[in-house]
RNA sequence: GUGGUUGUAGCUCAGCUGGUUAGAGCGCUGGUUUGUGGUGCCGGAAGUCGCGGGUUCGAAUCCCGUCUUCCACCCCA
């Protein structure tokens, strides 16, 4: 009896002319890293449970592949969740370990656990797999690599600034100049100074996912999910105007660099009429012109900047600037922001990092798709 | 995880409500045309119809299960 060999849903096997093209990207990620004084570290595929669950929030804690106890695992499973058919409790019962579902986790976990030997502010990078249990679709993976650049230990924007600038320069050398591509920048701060601005942030995370959904249905969705939630009419409006700002970079489709910066600016200021008198609103916009001020004067290569007040990103530890990264035609490429207490949960208190992660799975297809690749011998 | 969708020659696909030896284009190959391994013409090889069950006299076609693909939701790299 033979059957036919496969291999699990979402993973895939990889050919000597796919590595080749897969080699090319990690090493100029890895080259454009070690540039800005990167070390690179590596962590376990497999991690405690414990770690791992309680992060990202209970829809990422879904995702996470559990590994099953070695051993007669049920002797010791939780018989009370068994008979109640509880999923939950019976996990922890019998699984202790479950794959990584990303890299910045792991990496808070082993900046605590070699606090000691590290010297702050810590740059690392991680080009390793991750496992997710999602439903597979085009782009999305059940086991793929992000390469991830974090700082830790540093409140300094320049640290952000330096994150784009690496951003624009991978990509920079990846499309070469042959491919549009846009790098939303916000900050979770204004995002909560708009909804303390409409007096409803007891239900900041969900405002957060609605809002996040804009470019997908529009202004009218946002507001359907709004009124969902309870908001009344006068909030619901006042809300929508303050993310109206959006449009304003939205009309333009190709941007001078110059105009790109003015646009922003404006923006910002409009923000300042607006939710200036929210304390996180006020830091929020500070942050931004700093970053924004900084990029002007370094100068941008090919990224097109965009100061996108919609974007939210669902991570769930993400509480001060946020990044993404979007070509046409393909789910985010690029995404990351900073959080400020990602160690608490191990017990290093006012640590705050902000780090980056590249798809590469995704960035493989958008070159394959769009001819990118040069000729490999 | 929820709801769909896809899987037929090397590639892209057709095959209506079940019925005789499963088709097309491209590619491959043999011959021929021609100054040419290019063009035109004639011929040929190649398919466990994803896999496993079931219904039926009979299934690629109907039913169930399973795997896979892609899509929406969800989420994100």
């Amino acid at each position: 009896m033979s059957s036919k060999p496969s291999i699990p849903k979402g993973t895939r096997d990889f050919s000597p002319i796919e590595m080749a093209r897969r080699n090319y990207i990690f090493d100029t990620i890895k080259k454009v890293y070690k540039r800005y004084g990167f070390q690179q570290i590596e962590t376990p595929a497999m991690e405690n449970l414990n770690t791992l669950i309680g992060t990202g929030g209970d829809e990422s804690d879904q995702l996470i592949f559990k590994i099953l106890n070695s051993g007669d695992y049920l002797s010791k499973a939780d018989e009370k969740a068994l008979a109640d058919k509880n999923s939950n409790g019976l996990t922890r019962s019998i699984a202790e370990k479950a794959l990584r579902y990303d890299l910045t986790v792991p990496f808070a976990r082993y900046v605590v656990q070699n606090q000691n030997d590290i010297t702050f502010p810590f740059r690392r990078y991680q080009i390793q797999p991750v496992w997710r249990a999602d439903r597979p679709q085009k782009g999305r993976y059940r086991e793929f690599y992000q390469c991830d650049a974090d700082i830790i230990g540093s409140n300094s924007l320049l640290n952000e600034v330096d994150l784009i600038k690496i951003i624009d320069d991978v990509f920079t050398e990846l499309f070469r100049g042959k491919l549009d591509y846009t790098v939303s920048i916000n900050n979770r701060k204004i995002l909560q100074g708009i909804i303390e601005s409409v007096g409803e942030q007891d239900k900041f995370e969900q405002i957060v996912v609605a809002i996040d959904k804009y470019d997908k249905i529009g202004s009218d969705g946002v507001i359907k999910e709004l009124y969902n939630l309870g908001f009344d009419e006068k909030s619901g409006e006042k809300l929508l105007q303050l993310l109206g700002v959006k449009e304003a970079s939205d009309s333009f489709k190709k941007l001078s660099f110059e105009e790109t910066f003015k646009i922003i600016t404006l923006q910002l200021e409009f923000f300042e009429k607006s939710i200036a008198d929210t304390i996180n609103g006020q830091k929020g916009i500070e942050e931004l012109e700093f970053v924004f001020e900084k990029l002007k004067s370094l100068g941008i290569r090919t990224a097109n900047i965009k100061f996108d007040p919609t974007l939210a990103r669902g991570l769930g530890y993400y509480t001060g600037t946020i990044i993404e990264v979007k070509v046409d035609n393909f789910p985010s490429i690029c995404g990351g922001g900073r959080y400020d207490d990602l160690t608490g949960k191990f017990g290093l208190k006012d640590v705050s990092g902000v780090g980056i992660s590249f798809g590469a799975d995704r960035i493989y297809d958008v070159l394959l798709d769009n001819n990118l690749y040069p000729e490999f011998k």
